[in-house]
DNA sequence: CTAGGGTTAG
């Protein structure tokens, strides 16, 4: 058109801003800002109502607010547009100053008006604002439409607020909104929060006919509530019913299970959305890619990494987020690396998962690099990072850079240490074997100390044989967490390593009397692209003769090499010829047993395990891996143990 | 011919 010569006038230039909004282009909305100024165009009413609602799209407040007051006379909508805006930026003084100069202009606000800014104080997270606009809208004689319930539904996000959100249901009834299906999906996602699952299924179950939205909000509100179970069954239900599911139901769903220990069902699901014709898309990936870290299933990791090349999502920071932590935790840092290196932006979750990885894995000197790397490139640590850096100092047993850290932490950055800080150092000081330091330190601190606290002063105290201090953490972890059996494992370890049976006996009593058994050891391994969970004792495995064979050859050339059992890992009290055969079923040690009769030579193997690792396993894989000619990786609940060549990567402390 | 508001997945 300006080829053309032809000079747009206040008609056009409406559109072509309101396009530049769409593209949140800053640079080309001025641009056409200066064309409507150099045609003379100063105080067309439509043009400066979009360039207000351009400069809002662009978050910059304070030029629409400029454009707002060159309206020779403003209208609604331009101010609409202004209240909103203030409101989203959470500018409640503004918002209030701006509604009394509408009335003395004698502007007529109507519900557009009220539903923006109920809708903005939601989004600055202003929840209180929010109802008390939508209670001022009300008494301005408006009556709430379908938009102003699912606009102020978000401010009812817990217990407290539960009250304000029957109200507004009762709202809902008396304007017959009760069909309304983004009313009913904000309702359900509202009763979700506060943790009413009858609530939930009561609306839903009103409706002539199930919405999607509602359904996706009943599958979220159910996981969230702690009921995966319930979930699936809707969603089968739904499914079974013949209704539309979209991404986002399956998305949902996903979410649900990677989240709540269901990584196999989360898979699973992700692989039957595709066969049903839907496309995952850049929120699928990083909902599902937890659930292939939790089981470290590498090769489905991979497969997903794949995926989201070939759909060109790869780039999304969550994504490219996820992909670090997913390969973090198949025991892959490098491939991490790889991913945050490849990342177009990043932002502080990005580098905390990057940090945490090389925490995970013990890698000290790297997390270090990272944590000074992220701040030359401007991004500023938070709590998790320093998380990270302390753990990552305690895995390396670097015992005064941790100490400088933690100091540093509140000294130069502000950030106040919590529970988790204290519960690194408390690592860190016992592992260095300074047991009498950790405890003084807990007695120090400013809040009550809990299990994540007095674990792992008793774990440093079972590896330093202290008796006195054991004694001590495990009776408060007896009152915090009295059905966590392995307290009182630790315990009895502790005594047993002394020989003291008469109260290894008595802990066992405690544990009897409570019906508390031990958690029973349970690994996992992904052999090709299968994944197999072994049970300590496992009878189950059709390969458990082969398994079993397989481990007494390794005993045997071990013990050829002079290796001798770790039998004080063994809680009975029973004899030493005993002791040896339960430390051969110990699950990580049949999970690899697993993984070398069904790889070839060379082939790495990772397994996880859902408790520590045992001494005697540690050491059993640490030969095998040099006898196996075997790279293996041991996740376990603390940390990464990457076996090469008869040494591990911890160094033999954890 | 032009300008304003909402829910459900990370």
């Amino acid at each position: 058109m300006l080829s053309q010569g032809i000079s747009p006038d206040c008609y056009v230039l409406p559109s072509v801003v309101k396009a530049t909004a769409g593209l949140s282009s800053l640079k080309t909305g001025v641009q056409v800002h200066c064309l409507a100024f150099v045609n003379g165009h100063h105080s067309d009413s439509l043009l400066l109502s979009s360039l207000v609602h351009f400069y809002l799209k662009c978050d910059r407040l304070m030029e629409a607010r400029k454009v707002f007051d060159r309206i020779p006379r403003p209208n609604v909508v331009a101010c609409s547009a202004l209240l909103s805006g203030y409101a989203r930026k959470g500018c409640v003084e503004e918002t209030k100053e701006l509604l009394g100069e509408a009335v003395e202009m004698g502007l007529e606000l109507n519900s557009v008006s009220w539903n923006g800014m109920i809708a903005g104080f939601n989004h600055s997270r202003h929840f209180k604002d929010s109802i008390l606009m939508f209670r001022d809208m009300h008494s301005e004689g408006f009556k709430p439409d379908g938009t102003s319930i699912s606009s102020v539904l978000p401010a009812v996000g817990d217990l407290e607020m539960l009250p304000c959100g029957v109200q507004i249901h009762g709202c809902v009834i008396k304007q017959g909104l009760s069909q309304d299906n983004w009313v009913v999906s904000s309702l359900v996602d509202m009763y979700g929060k506060c943790a009413r699952p009858n609530e939930m299924s009561k609306v839903c179950e009103e409706l002539h006919e199930m919405d999607v939205g509602a359904c996706n909000a009943l599958i979220t509100g159910l996981s969230r509530t702690g009921c995966v179970e319930g979930a699936l069954k809707r969603f089968k239900q739904f499914k079974r019913q013949g209704l539309n599911l979209n991404v986002v139901s399956w998305t949902s769903m996903i979410a649900s299970c990677s989240q709540n220990g269901k990584d196999m069902e989360a898979l699973e699901l992700f692989r039957e959305m595709q066969m049903e014709g839907l496309k995952p898309n850049s929120v699928t990936i990083p909902c599902l890619l937890p659930a292939c870290g939790n089981i470290a299933a590498l090769m489905h990791g991979k497969a997903v990494h794949c995926f989201s090349l070939k759909n060109w999502v790869s780039n999304d920071v969550y994504v490219g987020t996820a992909l670090i932590d997913m390969y973090a935790n198949c025991g892959r840092i490098q491939l991490s690396r790889r991913c945050f290196d490849s990342m177009p932006r990043r932002n502080l979750v990005s580098w905390n998962a990057l940090l945490g990885g090389y925490a995970m894995h013990g890698k000290t000197k790297e997390a270090l690099e990272v944590f000074n790397l992220m701040q030359k490139s401007g991004q500023e640590p938070d709590f998790i990072s320093f998380t990270s850096v302390l753990s990552a100092c305690s895995q390396g047993g670097l015992t005064e850079e941790g100490k400088f850290y933690f100091d540093s932490m509140s000294k130069d950055y502000g950030i106040e240490p919590r529970l988790e800080h204290y519960s690194c150092m408390v690592s860190l000081l016992g592992r260095a074997g300074r047991i009498v330091e950790a405890y003084t330190m807990v007695k120090q601190m400013p809040m009550e100390p809990d299990g994540c606290i007095w674990g792992p002063l008793l774990s440093s105290c079972r590896v330093h044989h202290n008796l006195a201090i054991g004694e001590i953490a495990a009776r408060k972890l007896f009152e915090l967490e009295p059905n966590n059996p392995g307290n009182y494992v630790l315990l009895s370890n502790i005594y047993a390593s002394k020989s003291m049976w008469v109260e290894v006996n008595s802990v066992r009593e405690m544990m009897k009397s409570k019906g508390l058994r031990k958690n029973p050891g349970c690994s996992w391994i992904e052999i090709k692209n299968k994944v197999h969970m072994l049970l300590a004792g496992d009878n189950l495995h059709p390969q458990m003769p082969e398994i079993t064979k397989k481990l007494g050859e390794l005993r045997v050339e071990m013990q050829k090499s002079g290796y001798l059992p770790h039998t004080d890992f063994v809680l009975q009290d029973v004899e030493e010829q005993d002791k040896e055969e339960m430390l051969c079923d110990h699950s990580e040690k049949l999970a690899v047993a697993l993984g070398l009769l069904n790889t070839s030579r060379g082939f790495p193997l990772q397994v996880i395990k859902n408790l520590r690792i045992c001494g005697d396993c540690h050491a059993v894989i640490k030969f095998i891996s040099e006898f196996e000619d075997r790279e293996i990786f041991v996740r376990d609940t603390n940390r990464f143990h990457h076996f090469k060549d008869g040494a591990c990567s911890c160094g033999d402390l954890w």
